[in-house]
DNA sequence: TTAGTTGCTTACTTTTAGTATGCAAATATT
DNA sequence: AATATTTGCATACTAAAAGTAAGCAACTAA
């Protein structure tokens, strides 16, 4: 019935490079994470947990291994008692570093503005 | 029963501006309709609709009210039947574009080895 | 003997997002 | 004159994502 030129032309679908980041990034830790890592050389999993306190123990994990199976963190086992494991960021999450950060700042400097408009917008949100 | 120094230093939680930025911009839809508003002059909501052909228009109109409220977008209704409503990135949602579109760049450049990794990484993801 | 440690897993609940339908009110079509 | 179409939603309901709480292994310290 529909017959829509952009979807015929497969645009925003599959060749859509920003789809595709924010497919796997836009969810709500991973780029925290890469950033907490981006700036400690390695870190156990609890020191992460206590470094982003909101996270839960099972989201930190999932999104960890996540991050692992991209290739932007790497994940090495002690087999110790009680377990060690320890996390530290890759070459290529590393190179996406600078690009968080960039974005943290523009956060730093215009958040305040954000949220007075918020404010002004009403208390409905 | 648990002492955090974190917590009591008050880290992380209201001052941090990268929480703040992502508890704003890590839903699953905002980051996107920015970057198309920043290429397009105005749209009409279902101009967007067919841009971001995947989103819901639930999704599309509950993102674009946040950020109207935010400030990021600015909403004109057109009192005209069927009803008309243009939508424009604002000076503030426009200072964040670049930021954006450079992330998306580097996505651009990494997506594959991305892709490879997780495939090597094995199909349980 | 019991409690503490660490990095999880698992079952369950809550929050967020997606689907489907309906609506107003004018114009276009039959 | 009756019906269909158009647009930008709202609303009720379902599915997916995330949060909560509990438990576990297996060794050490009290």
């Amino acid at each position: 019935m529909k017959e829509n030129i952009l979807e015929k032309n497969n645009w925003n679908v599959k060749n859509c490079p920003v789809r595709n980041v924010l497919d796997r990034f836009g969810d709500k830790w991973s780029i925290l994470i890469i950033m907490v890592l981006g700036e400690r050389e390695r870190m156990r999993f609890n020191e992460l947990n206590k470094e982003i306190h909101d996270i839960s123990q099972k989201m930190l994990t999932v999104t960890l291994r996540t991050l692992e199976a991209d290739g932007l963190v790497k994940r090495t086992v002690y087999p110790e008692v009680p377990p060690r494991v320890e996390y530290e960021i890759t070459d290529l999450g590393r190179s996406l570093v600078p690009y968080i950060n960039s974005l943290a700042a523009w956060a730093n400097v215009n958040i305040k503005e954000i949220q007075e408009s918020r404010e002004r917008y009403g208390v409905t949100i």
